[in-house]
DNA sequence: TCACATCAGTCCCATTTGGAACTTGCTTTC
DNA sequence: GAAAGCAAGTTCCAAATGGGACTGATGTGA
């Protein structure tokens, strides 16, 4: 949006030897959405591998280890929190659930299986037992990436996004305009 | 990570009447990661509401788009390149290419199918079309969640996700020591 | 208090996804 | 300049995903 110029940072081009235009590049700094793409970004280069070591070490899928992450937040949420909160889908959290409930890692729902109304959601000894243990990994992530940051920026980062997320709900569900522009015939 | 106290913004307990302890608040403000969470999170609401927009009018899958996108962005640019900056594995890529040229949106590469060495992509000028029409959308969307910010603000933003960005050829691939811990026997 | 609307959670099933093996072609080495 | 190594792209297929219909609980208004 403001730094067209400056096409290309120095030695990343360098090792660009055959690495051809070098897309990251041009993603990074003749993109028209330069901070969405950072933080696209960013959100990839965090989730990827941690959530593949929980796969391997711990056996359960990205959605399974989110439900557990998220009840140990909120505790007695529901599977609609995770939903709004996550973005997966509830019929894949319905699942998600049932398998962290038949792995013994949140507590059994009284509730018999059949739907209904919201129903609040426990760790059990064995998910505060997991998740304690896997947190660290986490949060070593997350100062990982941030090691380049001195703590003041660190500080600005946390409030400026904030201040985004905080001002969420006045845009949220409402695609600009721009997207209302009907198009002539290239639906399929 | 420094910001455990304020467990509460105002407003938005407010309308949590029955919402719940409002899981969203407690990933705001308890989160052990709480950067990571604001990322993720934005990530989330800004893709959303784009891809499924596309997916309506468009009839283009995300894969499809994002390539269409980095391609527009890195004339020539091959799958490898929009896997490493998109994260998707190369055999989806390879099939949102195909359909992609079936569609005419690129530029048929001569190479005859059963793939070998790297293969430059370009756009075709439909292809070319389909993404000026849709860029405004998403340089909107942007622009519209960064609403709250002033200039100053979202410059400082810039400058700060570029530079974690620039120094993550320093810590991507590894995970942190934390993850290396082994776990007494909780694979499955 | 009894329809009726709403909405959380589940189930069914077609579609999409991605790991792994494979193919092909460039590049290096002796 | 043949053989080996390596990496991009493709194919195959099992698994994961998510839309949509469904179920049943809760709230609402006459």
């Amino acid at each position: 949006m403001q730094n067209p110029e400056r096409v290309f940072s120095d030695e990343a081009v360098s090792l660009g030897r055959e690495e051809s235009p070098d897309m990251l590049e041009a993603k990074l700094w003749a993109n028209p959405c330069p901070l969405m793409f950072r933080i696209n970004y960013l959100a990839l280069l965090y989730n990827t591998p941690l959530y593949d070591w929980i796969g391997e070490h711990y056996g359960l899928k990205r959605p399974e280890y989110v439900v557990l992450y998220s009840l140990a937040l909120a505790h007695g949420g529901s599977a609609r929190d995770v939903s709004r909160t996550s973005g997966f889908p509830k019929n894949t959290l319905s699942r998600a659930i049932k398998r962290l409930e038949k792995m013994d890692l949140i507590k059994t729902r009284e509730k018999p299986p059949g739907g209904g109304r919201r129903q609040a959601l426990h760790l059990s000894d064995r998910g505060w037992a997991l998740f304690n243990e896997t947190r660290p990994a986490f949060e070593a992530q997350e100062k990982q990436m941030l090691k380049s940051l001195s703590p003041g920026e660190r500080q600005m980062l946390f409030e400026l996004l904030s201040k985004v997320v905080l001002n969420a709900k006045e845009w949220q569900d409402t695609l600009p305009p721009e997207a209302e522009i009907e198009v002539k015939g290239e639906n399929e």
